[in-house]
DNA sequence: CTCTCATATTCGCCAAGGCGAATGTGAAAT
DNA sequence: ATTTCACATTCGCCTTGGCGAATATGAGAG
């Protein structure tokens, strides 16, 4: 139980649980969703699968990663009201706004050349 | 939204809170229901009082606090929802009808001689 | 005024965890 | 085989916050 409030309790990770709103999403576009280093992204991402409430795909060179609900049901429901609540915050619209222009932009930056775009991102 | 997070990952924190379930209720009562040592009890309730999700009330020598639900949306049904797994928690229902022994008993211990006993502990 | 009682705060210590910088790793490309 | 690319981990530093022990505060009681 507190393994789950520890882990929302860091505002990079509430940032990262916001990207990945349901989809798969690589990690690149994480990086450069938040303009944050990578390493950073990377620790934060370890504590959620630490944590258990996401969990990861390799796919050649990329790591996708998405959200997990965790199996006890007290906990999937703070967790959906959550999700909910993020999509309702200033900065986390600001920061999907961001992703979907990077992703969706005519031609991504040069770091995301062949990187594989998350799925959907209709939703906001 | 961090700092309710940060304030919910600790048991201690989370004990204290399914106490106060509802009611108002005795600091001294945390402290024999918990049996832990007072200023421990003392400064997670600073620490929640901080985080604003309980509040206090002094009468005489007694501070009674009480949950504060608040005022946001999202976090007032996340905090419901924690609050409901709380009532279904193991560790949780044994604190409970440890507190109701202690202040619905005959007598109760030396130490709680003259103190205000928590209204409603009826349901469990 | 002093004493006691309920509660709060302070202090010193230690572990968890955040950060940037550097380095490691594993898969594909050449 | 070597290099490159995407990502993970380690290291050293610093802050937060947990703890017990001691002490402070503030309100009644005497």
């Amino acid at each position: 139980m507190e393994l789950l409030f520890r882990a929302l309790a860091d505002r990079t990770r509430l940032r990262l649980l916001n990207l990945m709103g349901g989809d798969e999403i690589c990690v690149c576009f994480l990086v450069e969703g938040l303009k944050m280093p990578q390493p950073k992204i990377s620790r934060h991402l370890a504590y959620l699968r630490r944590a258990g409430v996401v969990s990861a795909r390799r796919e050649g060179k990329w790591m996708h990663y998405r959200v997990a609900e965790p199996p006890e049901e007290h906990a999937a429901r703070i967790f959906r009201e959550v999700r909910e609540w993020l999509r309702q915050d200033a900065e986390m619209q600001r920061d999907r706004s961001r992703l979907i222009k990077l992703c969706c932009a005519p031609q991504v930056p040069v770091q995301l050349k062949g990187a594989p775009r998350p799925a959907s991102l209709m939703a906001s």
